[in-house]
DNA sequence: TCTTTTCATGAAAACGTTTTCATAAGTGCA
DNA sequence: TGCACTTATGAAAACGTTTTCATGAAAAGA
């Protein structure tokens, strides 16, 4: 394994010394056109390339981020690494990816790894730690953050309105005649799924119904809970003419044990999901959902934990999230 | 921002020198009970954490591993980064995430970044770059892919049968008495792609069928190719009793088509997708496909790529692809 | 008890950069 | 021609570790 040339080699190759070498390389002061040319003479020569450890060590600049996911595979934060990964496109960055498994432990470990590392800044993306801890973390490196309000010098976070998604949502079922609408709702321990939950009621109530507990049942944000909330509904013989997923992957769920009873989407029962996962636009029927700019977040995530990191202001706004019509719904 | 404290900080609050408190971090030599407890409560009471970058720069390791996929946003290489995550658990070493977008240009670039950063190994996940450039970077820094058969001291390629894959889903098809098997296949300059087209080919030549070319479709692997083609295929009048896609996201594209054309699955028609995506079990109906173990293609490049970093041997052996049955495929 | 060996520890050099500081040469002005 | 300034460049220190080397004290051997 062939050892790399050092900044070194190419001083010693062109004939200057070390400091010209750098000072050409970030152009940082005048150098002789003479010097210059062989510099990248000699440069071209050994294919230098600087270490980035070492200048990292001597900048204090890793021109790392880090980022914290709760799962590696999954298309929800796919969209938004999407974002990230366009959003650091040209700015030098390079990013290391952790996950956080749902776990405010985890989570917090892996943050300290990455602060090991010397990351520049830090993206969090959903989580289960307190906002306290984030702050905590905040004061070493700045953090950006999506589903939490925050805003300090050293933090900042987005917070999608879950509650008016969800009512969304539902305003959508009932404008279609809907009235005995089930829920299959998120994990408990989960804000994003409690105000879901918080926004199927509201719209409920606006339209004077009244939501009916044997309705709602609990699931955990994957298809195998969809399947098996929409299961037991059936089972437990409540009637109903419609299901509210409070994501497209429970959705998804539901939509497989109904068509395993021979239960036909729209015709017998509308469905809406949420989140907008890029495969919802493939299901069949392709999935009426709420569309939540995860793409969008990723950018504007990342845009803002630069600015953070050189230590400028920041103020960004988020597209609100919105409904998208598709097939799984009809007029009832 | 609080600047860290440092491992010289430690000594002095410990009173010690840097040497004995390195010691005691790496456990590289015996110190005294006495000192050791000393130069932990002083990490303690500082929330010292070694400065990754000063420690990588030293030991000529950064315990980072680049990682290179073609496309942060699939759900192919989701599962293959969730086994590279579970390989590197525990192991001290982090992975920095990039994409070479499918253009062996850009491959190359981002491989030339990572080796700036000085990662201690890699991982190539598909790609377009010829294997000689493979092996030409592998002589900086070892390097594991997938999708290539290459092995030399430092690189090492997991390659799949595609060709046989492809067989086992045409012999299952034909088993189950189809004989116009229409064939979405992948983009046209992808390996992957035209070996799975090679073993459609097989399958029906020892059937003592041959391949209708009006039957064979180019995709390119996305959902919306596999609409069109699926489009493409009835508007021309083409009769067919099954079609196979060459990968789980075309099949998904040709599924909605056929729904929307009234087309049941698997009644009229049967389907059988390639990948085994971790969606493909939650489609409606779900979908007949070929398993790639990208999970273990994950864990075990990890795997091999540590031994590698190590100057270990590495002898390892991946999974056989297979048939995996599920309700998009019937008997005729 | 005296020498030899082992052992714990500190001092200092090194990793590959950047940056401060010093300096010699070049420029302008009288 | 002499003086004060710029200006380009090199020497050396620094970033925060690890590791080699030296050293004094303790343990072992005689």
């Amino acid at each position: 394994m062939a050892s790399p040339s050092t900044l070194l080699d190419v001083a010693r190759e062109a004939g200057v010394s070390p400091s010209t070498v750098s000072r050409i390389l970030n152009g940082t002061a005048k150098v002789s056109d003479e010097k210059r040319l062989a510099v990248m003479a000699a440069i071209a020569r050994t294919g230098f390339a600087p270490n980035q450890m070492a200048q990292g060590l001597k900048k204090g600049r890793s021109h790392t981020i880090g980022i914290v996911v709760q799962d590696i595979a999954s298309p929800f934060f796919d969209e938004t690494l999407r974002g990230v990964d366009d959003g650091l496109k040209d700015t030098g960055y390079a990013s290391v990816i952790v996950s956080g498994h749902w776990d405010a432990q985890e989570e917090a470990e892996r943050i300290r790894l990455l602060l090991a590392r010397k990351v520049d800044g830090i993206i969090l993306l959903s989580g289960r730690m307190a906002d306290e801890a984030v702050l905590q973390f905040a004061q070493q490196r700045p953090i950006v953050s999506t589903g939490r309000a925050l805003k300090t010098g050293h933090a900042l976070g987005f917070k999608l309105d879950n509650e008016y998604g969800a009512w969304l949502a539902m305003r959508h079922l009932l404008e279609l005649g809907h009235r005995r609408i089930a829920f299959v709702s998120g994990p408990e321990d989960n804000v994003d799924a409690a105000e879901r939950l918080q926004g199927y009621r509201r719209a409920l109530e606006e339209a004077g119904l009244k939501a009916d507990p044997r309705l709602i049942v609990q699931g955990n944000f994957h298809e195998n809970s969809g399947l098996l909330a929409a299961s037991h509904l059936l089972d437990s013989q409540q009637q109903f003419t419609a299901v509210f997923a409070a994501n497209d992957l429970s959705a998804y769920g539901v939509r497989l044990c109904l068509y395993r009873k021979g239960i036909r989407v729209p015709d017998d029962v509308s469905l809406v999901g949420f989140d907008d996962l890029p495969g919802s636009a493939y299901t069949t029927p392709p999935l009426t959902t709420i569309r939540q700019p995860l793409y969008e977040m990723g950018r504007i995530a990342t845009h803002s934990l630069l600015r953070l990191i050189n230590g400028e202001q920041v103020q960004a706004a988020i597209p609100p999230l919105e409904l998208v019509v598709r097939e799984t719904t009809r007029r009832r």
